[in-house]
DNA sequence: CTGTTAGCGCTTTCAG
DNA sequence: CTGAAAGCGCTAACAG
């Protein structure tokens, strides 16, 4: 910035100035700085900046798993609402990076904020000690211990009770739930959203993947249990259930409805009927959040309890779901 | 930093130095100094240290789309290598990100370096200037413009041999080739190695989505070709001429076989026979040349030409392919 | 409207 | 083995 002033015969408060438009800067000058800074292709160093105005226009976004195509469209959300913003943003994945890295680009000021989706509980309360100090924003799942950190998450109980209204629609009566872990709230509350349809449907609970659907269901199958549709927690116990029925010789959907829930990419290429979630909307408005909160950061005013927003949700129906054909 | 010396009862520099061990510390201050840091929590600010050195130990990736699961395998392989270096990753994703934003974050130094896959021309002739100052590893495609560029890339060649032997040694005679674009490297070199088992199969060009699977297809069926199998460029394209055959009542595998390129997770819930790309160990390769290019940096000796680095593929054989019905 | 100057927090000579 | 002091490139008072 020397060289630039130099040249362009200014000082370098001038040149800073000129860039930031912080204060007024005659036209005539103005135009000249320009014109030596396109000449010489200069581009401020942002450390620099940083170190004397504390922020660095940089935000940190951490997920599970970045190759969970879910996480993926989370994070271009807020890929796209950082971009908009003029922000750059540094994805961590829990899953490939060293534990608590993340915590450290907050800390040591690589970044000025952060959206965190991680569900490691270890790693969710350190993450809630840091809000105190850092501007954080969680997205899709609400962490139970801490409510006045700013949240975003699917509307899950609705998405639950779409499904089951679907289902009950198709003269459904027997409905088997395979279900994520109790622990998490999105898994918790499409459950209670379809047993609003099911109100005596049993629940079998599992871990999220495919190989949980595929195994529950094959439990429920050997042991009698009577049922004419399957509403799966995600997509990839639906896939495992799906798999399962196919081994079993069960058609789906005219023997057996099947239901996911993220509308991930296999949703699509699978025909499931399943609920859109819509990750991309999620990231933007975490996202927004965060810079609400770090532009808002100088006038830290103690922020109270605040309900997680909701983002909305849509049945998808598709090739898995069909009348039930003996109904109960 | 200045906090930590005072309350330890030693100057900045010792501090400097026993985080750095730029230098020998007797052992006792240096446990003092430890216990300080350890009490007070104290992160030094990653921004000084990188206005003073001119390195923060971050680095870029540029991805066309981060929401494609190949593209997220390979963020996910550069991540883990940049954790292993201790260094932090930002993604950037060409689709989601003003045009050149990755550019500035070099530039500016807010990263080290840079691991690029885009295939955006004009992007990639910016690229090239750039690598002329700073640390650049191209990944996935080679760019035929910049030989001077450490690349890896998948062995695609060798991926297409595979798909054709496999083809030819289930009796396969005719076959059709619907390949991605002609532009890309990796395309041509696929059918390049089917070629060699069907050296006179017909090529269509397509562009790698599932649609122009759909359409080829379907064009070439109502031209009244025959074959019985039909290799295409990628999972996607597999996708969709595996959409277009279904509504054409055409079974898969008896009456036709079908492969991909990719391996993504589409290819394994659909159960298609293709070729597995290993995106996460690319990634790591990239990222692993880059720190070397990095730590080499100082001196910078002029590269000369050198051929990309091939990552091995294998063929994953699948339920959609099959000996041929009708050998020709 | 413009310039001078004092740091931001760290690393690193140069002196003990 | 340890300290004092000079900046890295930028911003923002504080003067003109």
């Amino acid at each position: 910035m020397q060289q630039i002033a130099r040249i362009a015969g200014v000082s370098v408060t001038t040149v800073s100035h000129v860039l930031s438009g912080n204060r007024p800067v005659s036209p005539r000058t103005a135009e000249r700085v320009h014109a030596v800074i396109q000449q010489y292709d200069y581009v401020p160093v942002s450390a620099a900046r940083r170190l004397k105005n504390g922020r660095g226009g940089l935000i940190a976004l951490v997920v599970p798993d970045l190759t969970v195509s879910y996480f993926a469209h989370v994070a271009k959300g807020v890929e796209r609402a950082a971009d908009a913003a003029g922000l750059g943003v540094i994805v961590c994945s829990v899953s490939t990076n060293a534990p608590r890295r993340h915590l450290d680009l907050v800390r040591d000021g690589t970044v000025d904020g952060i959206v965190h989706l991680s569900h490691d509980p270890q790693i969710d309360r350190e993450i809630v000690a840091l809000s105190a100090d850092y501007p954080v924003v969680i997205a899709d799942e609400a962490l139970a211990t801490a409510t006045s950190i700013p949240t975003v998450t699917a509307d899950n109980l609705r998405g639950g009770r779409l499904l089951g209204e679907h289902l009950a629609e198709l003269g459904h009566r027997q409905a088997l739930i395979i279900a994520g872990p109790e622990s998490l709230g999105s898994s918790s509350l499409r459950v209670v959203g379809i047993r609003e349809s099911f109100p005596t449907a049993l629940v079998l609970r599992g871990d999220f993947t495919a190989e949980s659907g595929y195994r529950l269901v094959g439990e429920a199958l050997a042991s009698g249990l009577t049922f004419t549709c399957v509403a799966t927690g995600n997509d990839d116990q639906a896939l495992g259930v799906l798999r399962r029925l196919r081994e079993a010789g069960i058609d789906v959907p005219h023997e057996m409805s099947v239901t996911g829930f993220d509308d991930g990419i296999v949703a699509d290429a699978l025909g499931l009927t399943t609920v859109h979630q819509p990750a991309i909307e999620m990231g933007v408005r975490a996202c927004e959040l965060l810079i609400e909160l770090i532009d808002s950061a100088e006038t830290a005013e103690a922020r109270s309890d605040i309900p997680p927003e909701l983002i909305p949700v849509e049945l998808r129906v598709r090739r898995t779901t069909a009348r039930a054909s003996s109904p109960a």
